[in-house]
DNA sequence: CAAATTATTTGACTAAGTCAAGCATATTGA
DNA sequence: TCAATATGCTTGACTTAGTCAAATAATTTG
């Protein structure tokens, strides 16, 4: 398709543009922070580069930070003369100098860091509290498509903490009221289990995890004893955000259940889900359970199929 | 873990230092565009102004863009000899110009525009097409939650709704484990308390308020009929969220919850809260209330001192 | 109407960054 | 092998962008 080679209308680039005014905005209010520093912007760039990277040249700061390599080389003099920084021989090529640190110069970065964060800390708090996960996913997502990185987002699983029964309950309640028109009575339902598993919480035996990305929360998943049966565990209340499906999160999340649940013997694991949750289906299917019963049903303001799968372990 | 009064971990910061350093570098791009163009960023932008809005005066656009004033007159001198911008005099004052742009002004601003829309566009198109949509809406996101949304919108109070009970064990959770340090089983009670609400809802005698502006939840209370006094009330679970305290939505979700309670026939209504909540207690007993008993316990991880409030109606 | 304030200009200055030439070392190809 | 070329870094000379304080003229205030 020669004509339309690109599908980038001119609303496309105001919402961009605009979008740039008001964050360059936003930083203007960064850089003042640096101002009573000793240091220029752009010093500061440059020691935050040597400060993170072990055994740099110059050339590698010239290209990482694109500067003009006369004016680095005035730079680096400075942070000699200074004492943050030293030179030693390269042994590969004697045109190379290789650059660390000294700890004073370590000192000088510890201290432009914490100026940092309480610039970037004072932004933050300006934002309301609940709309925070929106925004740092919102720059994430900024990140990873408009920068090549091709690493892939890590995230990390952890266990529950104050604050996380809530979440839970809260997301899924959004989740499922959007998606599928669930009402109130699911989150009541939520309600119960998380408070059951708080209440009858045994370490060696029951486990939430938490899927968490730069401190917001992406997912999670519970592992409970049977009320009954004592060699069996019961999975609940997985789900994975909206934002991050399609990273083997939910793989991730119930891999880590079944370690669990091997390690803390038992001989079992059941689950009771619903038809139209097929994603989870798919994960279940996946990880080794098998379906052993459905079951039509009337909750939560909807006609469902609910399911129950099971796996030996 | 100190008194931390806001919800920002090391996590959100380091994310967000990573997004400026990430998107520093893509502006550094777009600012490229203007380097071939006879103008700096800063004459730049100063066009822009003297465009897009007619009739300036040089101290507008001082306070607009924050100039230095010195700077400015000399900017407005270069682009005066150049024949892009007309002074007259001002007749309110005679120490003030009316600054406004020649047909020539006008064209090297479609210029500079032109050019800053090329540039906009060359990074855009270097977006995959797929992509393009969460851009955009990632940089919405992030413009409506930085920048200071114009309109005050005052709060609204509206009854709950799918997703409601969860944000209120979820924020009630993580508020009181921050302030006072409770653990996870208040959040089990809180959902006990949402799970109750629901599943025994009697629109003629129970009711959830949420406070909320711009779509996002502030604050909320609850009103339920007593297990076994036909006559009373309870009121539960209130609480604003720390951004906007100070602003009388405590006050104005309880008098929400008496004027229900005298209209759905209760004589009495009463509450149960611990001694430390020292703000709602002020709100009680504005509304009313008076303290009837108090009795210490240990719950949430805490040692505590519960009270129970009445007020006749 | 004198004193204080405001809007703008000017002169003197500094910080930040660019450009090109130069030097020493490395690499390449006949 | 060695001359030609490329690379890594430094230096000198320069420009550009921006700051600060004093000056000037008009306006407002007590």
């Amino acid at each position: 398709m020669l004509a339309l080679d690109s599908e980038i209308t001119d609303s496309h680039i105001t919402a961009f543009r605009r979008f740039n005014r008001c964050y360059t905005r936003k930083i203007g209010t960064l850089r003042e922070g640096l101002l009573d520093s000793e240091f220029s912007l752009t010093e500061a760039r440059v020691i935050y580069e040597l400060a993170t990277r072990e055994e740099l040249t110059a050339g590698e700061i010239v290209r990482e930070l694109d500067l003009d390599a006369g004016y680095l080389s005035r730079i680096l003099r400075k942070l000699e003369e200074v004492g943050l920084l030293k030179r030693k021989a390269s042994l590969e090529d004697a045109r190379q100098a290789i650059l660390t640190m000294t700890r004073r110069g370590r000192e000088a970065f510890a201290d432009l860091n914490e100026r940092s964060n309480r610039q970037a800390r004072s932004i933050l708090e300006a934002v309301p509290a609940s709309k925070l996960p929106e925004l740092l996913h919102a720059m994430r997502t900024m990140e990873e498509i408009l920068s090549p990185a091709p690493e892939r987002a890590p995230y990390i699983l952890r266990n529950h903490r104050p604050g996380d029964m809530g979440w839970v309950v809260y997301r899924q309640g959004v989740l499922y009221a959007q998606e599928y028109g669930w009402d109130e009575t699911y989150e009541a339902l939520a309600s119960r289990v998380v408070a059951d598993f708080v209440e009858g919480y045994d370490p060696g035996r029951d486990r939430c995890w938490i899927a968490e990305r730069d401190g917001v929360p992406l997912g999670c998943i519970f592992l409970v004893h049977h009320p009954e049966l004592t060699d069996t565990a019961k999975l609940r209340l997985l789900h994975v955000e909206a934002q991050v499906r399609g990273l083997g999160l939910g793989k991730a999340l119930v891999g880590e259940c079944m370690r669990f649940a091997r390690a803390a013997g038992y001989r079992k694991v059941t689950l009771w889900t619903q038809s139209i949750l097929t994603a989870a289906q798919h994960i279940y299917r996946q990880a080794g359970f098998r379906l052993v019963r459905e079951e039509p049903h009337h909750s939560f303001g909807a006609d469902l199929i609910a399911q129950t799968w099971e796996r030996e372990l």
